[in-house]
DNA sequence: AAAAACTTTGAAAACGCTTACATTTTTCTC
DNA sequence: GAGAAAAATGTAAGCGTTTTCAAAGTTTTT
């Protein structure tokens, strides 16, 4: 492609050497004011930029970050990839998203694809995964630190060590419980997520611990596990009130997130069920869509774009720590007291 | 950091020099099957990976590919980004988001913004832009040229000579009408998108063109402008229908997109119109809760994840021709035939 | 068995910057 | 105005690859 120059093309036409030219770029070491203003003159004639490739060579630095997402087809990534993006930019760098699932195609070692491309450091969206999957996750952040700083975000579980930002869900989740059980319910259904260990930051936790705050029995044909979709959450419910006496149907849905309630609303309105009279549901992350449902869905705001941007500030820090996510119960018109 | 090896250290390890490794590694130029499988032993043993960065010096390629978005935060623009985000990894490519704002934010020059990370190519998704923001996009392309391959996509003005995906929203807001029309429609609003020059791809064109193939006349009130956003749908039927007496409201609503067709419904609530018998609504995107509002929303899928991995294609194929981009009207429960 | 034709390997020069160090020029001090 | 200190500038050596070209080693041909 015509139109790039190099810096020796700028040093000649100024009447300079490079070093100069190099000095006035990055607007550190001693250049008189006679020079500079000559070196920057050739500079914007010619339209000139220095590569970042060639200064990543000596600098070790890309100035660009990485970020491994599920991915992005929940708008909640979305949000989370923006607030990264803005953040990185208040730092000159810009942002490659990763699939996970990209990473893990074909056999392929995530770790080595991302060393490869000697980012500045990676974030990396962790979930709970099914087993074979987390240790290979498990494997690859260990393969992965020698390489580049990480920082981990999500709900991550408690013995990962590496700095992180992680929502406390049980945390969230016994919030949560207890805000219905302030309405008034006592038939309260966890729907969404896998079965998996009882990690200390789980949903599950959280919401046993909620259940007991309350002295109320956990009901195992309240604990229904599914993915992320409305899809999944639509089948989830129709399914638990399909294998219910009506008069056991739980009163009370937390959902895994927003497109799960979203599901449920549809199932709950398939089985004749007003809502929220009949039934309460409460979601998770706040879609902009949230206030837009009918009724406009009550839901947690989990604060993504924020955490985004925290993310990579912490990754450039260097600190490793391990902080907690924000978040904000959003209350709209989803939740009624029970009506017994 | 620990744990990068050079190909010096992998060449000394088998004994070789660093030529033969560089073969090794790009799989050209002829090595013995012996010292291959020697070189390959020590790359796996030492976990070793080539520096992109390193490469890039040689090669002039950095396997990475800008998307500029408007934002992020319209879920559509995360599928688009998904999708080139696919399309780019079957390349080897990964990709990088930038805000447009993010680039002209400061008086900062977009195009040698873009051009000094010397990326592969760029995709640039165009809008409408208000005249003076819409010169600098026409300047910073005309700029970032010499510098590297242009893709554009979006709704993009016919005038613009660069490689294009781009949706004609003129014919696709002509069918919508003449669906509408064929449901006995005869006053239909269009709400959304800037007041600016009559483009041969734009919405305003389309919407005429419809109602004059049905030999309707075009009203001013039912021609509301405004962002797309749901808050600001909200807001400009709210406005219309307050201005208008009942007799003279709309029966049919053709929005910008799904956000703003969100917006419609809660406005069309407020006044006490049912849908969708009193009013009917298409929105533009077809966005995941769509078919979760009420009324479902009938929505133009415009396909955009889809569109991102075709930009990546035609980004790199090298071509210089102006695609039209896919659509398909997905009819939901949001229109009904005109109640009269 | 020598010549010709491949195949395999290595040495060294890019690529476009940054930076340590040396050299030259300017400014300051008495 | 000479000498010292400070500022400005230049030289050259990296950074980790790819790639060209030449040398060395094999095989094939005659």
């Amino acid at each position: 492609m015509v139109g790039t120059h190099t810096i020796y093309d700028i040093a000649e036409e100024a009447g300079v050497s490079i070093a100069t030219v190099s000095r006035v770029l990055r607007g550190e070491g001693s250049v008189s004011a006679k020079t500079r203003e000559k070196v920057e003159a050739v500079i914007a004639r010619r339209n000139y930029r220095p590569s970042s490739i060639a200064r990543g060579m000596t600098s070790k630095k890309t100035n660009s970050l990485g970020i491994v997402l599920p991915k992005l087809l929940n708008p909640n990534y979305a949000m989370i990839f923006t607030g990264a993006s803005d953040g990185a930019r208040r730092h000159g760098c810009s942002v490659n998203m990763f699939p996970w699932k990209s990473l893990t195609d074909q056999g392929n070692n995530p770790a080595l694809l991302l060393a490869e491309r000697r980012l500045d450091g990676v974030i990396i969206c962790v979930e709970y995964l099914p087993p074979e999957q987390n240790d290979m996750l498990v494997r690859s952040l260990k393969e992965l630190r020698p390489y580049m700083p990480i920082v981990l975000i999500g709900c991550v579980p408690a013995a990962f060590e590496y700095p992180t930002i992680s929502y406390n869900m049980a945390s969230i989740t016994r919030s949560t419980v207890e805000y219905l059980v302030g309405l008034g319910h006592e038939k309260i259904a966890l729907i969404g997520g896998v079965e998996a260990d009882q990690d200390e930051m789980r949903r599950d936790v959280g919401y046993r611990r909620g259940l007991e705050d309350a002295h109320l029995p956990y009901v195992d044909s309240y604990r229904a596990f599914c993915g992320g979709t409305a899809e999944e959450g639509f089948a989830a419910l129709d399914q638990m009130l399909s294998a219910l006496l009506p008069s056991h149907w739980p009163t009370a849905i937390i959902a895994l997130n927003d497109l799960v309630a979203m599901g449920c609303q549809a199932a709950a309105r398939k089985w004749g069920l007003e809502m929220p009279r009949d039934i309460s549901i409460v979601g998770c992350d706040n879609l902009f869509c949230a206030p837009y449902l009918i009724p406009a869905l009550t839901s947690i705001d989990t604060h993504q774009q924020q955490l985004g941007q925290q993310a990579v500030d912490l990754l450039l820090s260097g600190e490793n720590k391990r902080a907690d996510a924000a978040w904000t119960l959003v209350i709209r018109d989803s939740c009624a007291p029970c009506a017994k």
